[in-house]
DNA sequence: CATCTTCTTTACGCTCCCTTTACGCCTTCC
DNA sequence: GGAAGGCGTAAAGGGAGCGTAAAGAAGATG
């Protein structure tokens, strides 16, 4: 839950953005002017920081700059000024992105998620957990009871196609599409000997599958247990 | 130097473009359409793609995921349309700044700064310890229980690499693309040299690796111990 | 120009994993 | 009750991928 920090004098626009952020799933921190701003990007560590330009205090450029002194969080301005040389003097004092008022909330949220990104793509973890065991899709890892366990890479890959659509029945042909090709899907021969495999290493008791369950006749499906 | 991949179907627009960005010390390349586009950004790895979204072959959409598909390369949209829909679009399928077209030379070059600015990227540690060894990716210095280790260049960058994704698990051709750059994403034979290498200086026992270990059929990672 | 380091390339043995086959049990349907 | 097919389990053969050493090529250094 990414932290957001919001300078602007306007209590009515603060009031905007916070209900607008809070919607999409961030938390906001407000200022309401750039001294407690500064204050507030050095003391509360925000993730991002969406900054007006016209404060009563000071002149946001200089926010800018103060803010960049000991900072590399992400700064979003939004100015009614839309000449060019003030864009230019925000972006390379060290401003990411610089909107025009008024401006649509969509717009706004997007270019907050883009400029976002870079550290969303690799810190959010796609961990699916079952049991004692737990798989995170994004590390290639399984852990069963905090340990690690190795898997070979058509083990891995069948429990990464389970993993990622757990709960639901897949069936013999999809799964061997998935994992071995669609020239495979009759081959359910693998499938009998990989799923023994896996519930080797992942079942309590591998001859009472409780976590890996057969469908007969249909296929097989990862069940989501606690 | 940075490199600019210049995607646009009309001649004089990429002539206008290439000469201002010449003019701030830019290298440029260009692409009129947008197959070429997507085949130049994953040949010629540029450091960043100004894409116009109007062009004659395929939707500039695509683009932008096609080319996101294996790279993170920043991407600048420019565009006539100024409707909120194509921005969301454009930035939800990886864009970094969509401009709207008339745009400012001045505005566009404080734009492709900004883009290009070095950012901290949170979860990316200047320092990385496992085991006894401990890598300074700022200082660019490997210890070992606190003596200092000679790495040549490459055994460098490619330790540096796995560094900055930590207990991630590293495919042979992302290393390679990486580390020997993109015309050598089968030369195999030299992770196999230089993986060696690096555990003859970093593991207690070579031939038992805790810290670089084997992914087989898929990659390597570094994992992180104490 | 000589020497040393580093990068690239090749070769070989070994390990592990994918594939394949076989067999016994169970369920289901005649 | 018998037969047939689906499923679980074990094991073997073959091959791909990996570790390792070592030598030639390229570059750095004095």
């Amino acid at each position: 839950m990414p932290r957001i920090l919001v300078i602007d004098d306007e209590p009515q626009i603060r009031k905007f953005m916070r209900i607008s952020l809070v919607a999409n799933g961030y938390e906001v921190i407000e200022a309401e002017n750039g001294a407690q701003g500064i204050e507030a990007a050095r003391s509360q560590v925000p993730d991002l920081l969406i900054l007006d330009l016209g404060l009563p205090d000071l002149d946001g450029q200089e926010v800018i700059s103060a803010v960049r002194e000991d900072s590399d969080v992400p700064i979003i301005i939004l100015s009614v000024r839309a000449q060019e040389l003030d864009k230019v003097e925000a972006l390379d004092r060290g401003a990411n992105d610089y909107v025009v008022k008024p401006f649509g909330v969509a717009e706004l949220m997007a270019r907050v998620r883009a400029v976002l990104r870079p550290r969303a793509v690799k810190g959010s973890d796609e961990v699916v957990k079952t049991g004692d065991v737990c798989i995170d899709l994004a590390r290639r890892v399984v852990t069963r009871g905090g340990e690690d366990l190795h898997l070979s890479k058509k083990e891995w890959e069948l429990l990464e196609f389970f993993a990622r659509s757990p709960d639901y029945v897949l069936t013999h042909k999809e799964i061997l599409k998935a994992v071995w090709g669609p020239a495979h899907t009759d081959d359910t021969a693998y499938l009998r000997v990989y799923v023994n495999q896996l519930r080797q290493k992942l079942e309590v008791d591998p001859a009472q599958p409780l976590l890996l369950v057969t469908e007969p006749g249909v296929g097989y499906r990862l069940k989501r247990r606690d």
